[in-house]
DNA sequence: TGTGAAGTGTCAGTGGCTGTCACTAGCCTG
DNA sequence: CAGGCTAGTGACAGCCACTGACACTTCACA
């Protein structure tokens, strides 16, 4: 996770930073709308940086590599919706806490991706990471840092330790590799909108108890 | 090291078979010896074909790239897996028989790697895996494709659309997500035997129930 | 206003990976 | 068993992601 942002109380930061700033965000504009129009494999970082007229060494001093530029805003989520789980009062229980924060982040993630891309820029990236295997691997990976960082977190509300009590993990992977699925389903589905994929996982969350069910019929 | 394995319905093919199959071995375990030894990006493609002895290009005809070379033994345990999932009852409930498919194949897979690799060194490979960000990844995203393969199997034993109910593909993600956790807690701790993280997996798998509890108290 | 450092461009180099082409060796057919 | 066919390979040239080194420009700040 990216950690820079003078985001909210953050004045008029020198002209360095300004520029700075400027540079990136060109930058990550110009990756993604090529990446959703061309396909990731076949944008090369040359083009990139073409469009925003800076040499391919700078790219690489802002993003560490090809593919963290397709995850800058993903970033953005994650974040919201750990911020969501902590939000969730002590009261709820663990998979239920977790439940609403994702229902509860997707109901306001719009604003805070609108900030730095188009909503609809984002969607269309989600949908290419789900599509492209090198993407793919790369966000599966990032998501299992995810999900150890929420399993702390689950630990820490029930006063658990981790390593002591397997639950807060096992919780954690149950309730992702739902999202996952979803994930999934929605980027090869036909409509691409927040709505569809907040609806698909509710659906989805709804199965955990009757799939786990020792008996189907 | 037997050249040739006495594969199931395979006689003595022609002799440009059985070549394509030592080079390849070859090439295999060469690959994954340099892997563990000095680490998965410090090897580099022509130090794998110099210990073999042939060109660079000759590599990539077997392997679509670095990464595969890594995965070829996985894929040996994946399907072994799959067969074990295959044989279990159609009395077994879909947890019940994916759990008891898991800890069969372990019980066997020991000869099945073998034949190909020294058990060890399998081991080792699969630690490094796990601890090396670009093959974590690829991992992720190899399971993730298991994952539906599985998601069908489990549909066909109870008669069901996959895509019609989502129960298949939430118990395959909520059993694979506990695989994983395992499968990280085993690389990382400090008993890299079989017995360990079948040891593991059976706890781990055992938490699913209470982990989902509204309430953990 | 001068000095230091941050940000950038340039250049050279490494390593993964691909296309092409010519050559050789196992295979097959007459 | 001769001669042609083709799979497997090596050699080579080239693309692209990425890195290190160094010099230059531009802002920041004393």
């Amino acid at each position: 996770m990216t950690d820079q942002r003078p985001a909210p109380a953050a004045p008029a930061a020198g002209l360095r930073e300004r520029k700075k700033r400027r540079t990136r965000d060109a930058l990550l504009r110009a990756a993604l709308l090529l990446f959703v129009s061309q396909g990731y494999e076949k944008t090369t970082v040359d083009e990139i940086t073409d469009a925003v007229d800076v040499s391919q060494r700078t790219f690489f001093r802002y993003f560490a590599n090809k593919e963290e530029v397709a995850f800058a805003v993903q970033d953005l989520v994650e974040s919201h919706f750990v911020a969501a789980l902590r939000a969730r009062p002590d009261a709820e229980g663990p998979l239920e806490a977790m439940r609403n924060a994702v229902l509860a982040s997707w109901d306001t993630i719009g604003e805070a991706i609108a900030e730095v891309v188009p909503v609809d820029l984002y969607m269309r990236t989600y949908r290419l990471i789900e599509s492209t295997p090198a993407l793919l691997a790369v966000h599966l990976r990032r998501s299992t840092e995810l999900e150890e960082r929420i399993s702390l977190l689950i630990a820490a509300r029930e006063g658990l330790d981790v390593d002591a009590d397997p639950r807060p993990r096992v919780a954690v992977a149950a309730f992702s590799g739902v999202m996952r699925v979803t994930g999934r389903l929605w980027g090869q589905g036909e409509d691409a909108s927040v709505a569809a994929i907040r609806r698909m996982t509710e659906a989805y969350l709804d199965q955990i108890g009757p799939a786990l069910a020792s008996d189907w019929r």
